[in-house]
DNA sequence: GTTGACTCCGTAGCGAGGTACGGGCTGTAG
DNA sequence: CTACAGCCCGTACCTCGCTACGGAGTCAAC
């Protein structure tokens, strides 16, 4: 335990690449690792899942510039609670609609797979109409 | 009624530029619009849909060619009905896969947000822990 | 008939998020 | 000792999803 890892093992596990863990670096995504040794970084086995959140976080549409914004809240967390409160919540309000959005989808295509089970070819997919973005149908 | 739009009235109206629209187009995500006056595209209103469709679909972190196929879904409907139902099927757990994600960050910001309420600078944030993909730890 | 707003087309450029490359150093195994 | 894997760095390059540009035609109003 506590052994310390070298890049290519953390990119191995988290499943990306040794370039990707130093652009994330370069962008400050993960804190600069020790070098101990000639140099060469070595990181603790945290890094492995900041590098998987970030994966995650991606494939959850956010933007790395947002990633960034969602680890600084962990990271600031002992620091002014106000602060950080209001950007969870902030980002809560996001995350809900981006839910209720999904939800939307969700229900659209289940309509789809319904309509398409009872009747061969008649009239399927109002896959647009459950889209209509909340906004009334501007006339 | 029954109208037919300028390119520049769609993108307005749907809120992009004209060129997003060409783009789209070129793509084949927007089908060739009726060119009757001397070359210039016309649209029919639903023109206005599908765009809007193709910008939240981006927003919920589809690519353009994920949301070429949940047009696609539409357009097919009148289709093989088998075939428009299994995308369908896939889609769809491609969608509540990913709401169940946000629904896990939702719980971890709200804890965080708890947490911070309460106690002044103490241990908040198990924000990355909130994310630990369903895997477990590998040792 | 000229001004201005709109359209056409093709091609170039841009920001995000990596990915690949080349040249060099190190440490271990055979 | 030499091979080879793994690391270092910087820079160049790539895809995606636009966005801008240049040069030309069109159409309606003044």
């Amino acid at each position: 335990m506590n052994e310390r890892l070298t890049i290519g093992r953390v990119a191995e596990t988290a499943g990306v690449n040794v370039e990707t863990i130093r652009f994330y670096e370069r962008e400050g995504m993960l804190e600069q690792p020790e070098r101990p040794l000639r140099g060469f970084r070595t990181y603790p086995r945290e890094a492995i899942k900041v590098v998987r959140f970030i994966k995650r976080a991606q494939a959850l549409g956010f933007t790395l510039k947002e990633t960034s914004e969602l680890l600084a809240l962990k990271n600031t967390a002992t620091m002014r609670c106000g602060e950080v409160r209001a950007r969870a919540e902030a980002k809560r309000v996001v995350i809900r609609a981006r839910i209720k959005d999904l939800a939307r989808i969700d229900r659209a295509l289940s309509e789809l797979v319904e309509t398409c089970a009872r009747k061969g070819g008649a009239r399927c997919c109002p896959i647009i109409e459950a889209l209509g973005d909340g906004k009334k149908e501007e006339q």
